[in-house]
DNA sequence: CGCAGGGTTGACTGTTTTCAATTTATGTGG
DNA sequence: CCACATAAATTGAAAACAGTCAACCCTGCG
C-alpha cells in the first residue's frame, strides 16, 4: 500500500526491509493464511465503513486503496502489490476501500487471528510497527505532494516512487503501469486530463518516453529528481 | 500530532484512548523522561533530516510540524498539543520538522531508551502501535482533504476535527486556534489569503464567528459537517 | 470489422493564487 | 499607560494553473 522515496532504517533493530508477508513467512507461522482467493480486475475487495474482519495479503497483481465522497469524488491512498498487506485498522471498520486494479490473488486472515499472533510473536509485533510508521511516513510525504506540489511535480514525484517500488535494479528505467491515467489523477489529486497533459509535457521534454504496452521509460532519472524535488529552475526547455 | 473525525477502538485491545503519554505514565516508567524544557514561541525543536536523536512528549502548548521544499514552500503535516509525541521514526533522522507556536514545554527520551523500553514493556508497544496506526489514518484523511476538497470544505473539516480534539464536553462550541492562519493555510495547502476569505464566507452564512482573541465560535456544527463531507447543496444561502 | 473504453488534445471556464493596498492586532520602549 | 512599530489579517483586482466540456484518436477484443 503506497509508496514512498524514503531510505528505510531502525528503531530498536526493527526489520523494516521486509513485508508484512515476509515477515509472517518468515516466522513460519503455519495456517495463518487461508489457500489464495482470485479477485477478478475491478472486483471489491473491502469497503470502507465496512466490519473489517479480515486483513489480506497481495500474492500478485494490483490494487487500489481509496476514500470516496458522497458526490462521487475519489481519493486514491495508495496502491497494494504483491507482498504488501491491506484491510488492517485499530477500529472495527474498514477505513477506505479496495478494488483489484487487474487480475489479483489474495491470501487473507482473520482479525482474531492475527490478534492472537500478535500477542504470541514479538518479530511479528516489531514487523508490524515498523510496516505502520513506513506507510505513514508515505503517507506524510504524499501531504506534501498534494498539499504543495504542482502537476509536473506530482508526476515526477509518482513515477520515481514507483520505479524505486518497483526496480530493485537501479539500472532498469522501465515502469510498468498498471493502473489508468484515471487511477494516476485520483491518487495525485489532479484530473485524467491533467494527467494525460503532463506526461505529453514531459513526453516533449525528453524525460519519459511512453511505450505502447502501457509502460513508460524514464529517460532522464536526474532531470525527473529535479522536477520532484521542485527544482524545476534547472531542468531546461529544449525545442 | 495532528488529528481527526474518525473514533477509536481496538485490534487486540489496543489502550487507543490513551496518549503515549498516558501509557507511559500509566506504566509508570521511573525517570523515562527528562524533566520538563521550555521552548519559545517559533522557536525550532527538530529538523528534518537530522540525526533522530530524541522523541518528545508536549506538556504545554502547540507545535507545528512540517516539511519544507527547496524554494521555501511549506506543508504542516500536523499539530501537537499537551499529551502528543514528536521525533519519533523508524529511520535515523527526523521525518520532519518542528517548530513551537506558543511558548511550549516538552519532556524527551533518548532514541535507545525507548527502544530499550519497548523491548521490556508489551502495554507501550501496544500503545505505540496504536499511536502510530491513529496517525495513519489521520494522514489519510487529510490526503482526502488535500487531495478532493475545496477551500470551504477543507476549512469546515478543519475546524471540527480541532473542535473533536480540544473539546471534549460536546456542548462547548468554542474554538481557541493556536495557529496563525499562516500555519492554517500550510495545512490545508492553500495561502494565507485564501484561508481568510473562506472565513469570512462561513461567517457571511453564520457558520461562525471569529472573536477578537484568535479563537472561533462554531454557530452551525451541522452545517460545518455538511460542508465538510462534500454536501454543499444542503447549506442554504442566506441574505 | 466495428465497437467500447481508455487516452489525447483543444477551447474555455473557474477557483485559487499572486500582487498589492489597507485595516486590525500585538508588543515594546519611553 | 500610551505611542509607535511591526506583524497578522482582511480585502480587492488581475493572473495562472488546473478543471470542465467536448471532439477525436487509438487499441484491443468480440
Amino acid at each position: 500500500m503506497g509508496f514512498s522515496n524514503s531510505q528505510e532504517s531502525h528503531l530498536a533493530d526493527l526489520p523494516t526491509a521486509l513485508t508484512i508477508a515476509d515477515s509472517i513467512r518468515h516466522h513460519n507461522l503455519p495456517g495463518a493464511f487461508t489457500e489464495p482467493v482470485a479477485y477478478a480486475k475491478e472486483q471489491s475487495i473491502l469497503s470502507e465503513g465496512e466490519l473489517a474482519t479480515d486483513i489480506h495479503i497481495v500474492v500478485s497483481g494490483a490494487v487500489r486503496l481509496f476514500k470516496m465522497m458522497p458526490d462521487g469524488r475519489r481519493q486514491i491512498i495508495g496502491f497494494a502489490f504483491p507482498g504488501d498487506m491491506l484491510g488492517l485498522s485499530l477500529d472495527d471498520r474498514y477505513l477506505h476501500s479496495a478494488e483489484a486494479i487487474s487480475p489479483v490473488i489474495l491470501r487473507h486472515m482473520g482479525r482474531r487471528q492475527l490478534a492472537a499472533l500478535l500477542e504470541r510473536d514479538h518479530g511479528l509485533r516489531k514487523a508490524l510497527l515498523a510496516w505502520t510508521m513506513t506507510e505513514l511516513q508515505i503517507a506524510q510525504d504524499q501531504m506534501l505532494l498534494l498539499g504543495r506540489k504542482d502537476a509536473t511535480e506530482r508526476l515526477s514525484s509518482f513515477l520515481l516512487t514507483l520505479l524505486q517500488r518497483r526496480n530493485h535494479s537501479t539500472e532498469d528505467r522501465h515502469l510498468p503501469l498498471a493502473m489508468t491515467r484515471t487511477d494516476i489523477a485520483d491518487y495525485l489529486g489532479l484530473t485524467m486530463e491533467t494527467v494525460s497533459r503532463t506526461i505529453s509535457l514531459l513526453k516533449g521534454r525528453r524525460l519519459i518516453r511512453p511505450l505502447a504496452d502501457h509502460s513508460i521509460e524514464l529517460l532522464n532519472v536526474p532531470g525527473l529528481q529535479d522536477l520532484a524535488a521542485g527544482n524545476a529552475i534547472t531542468v531546461q526547455l529544449d525545442p
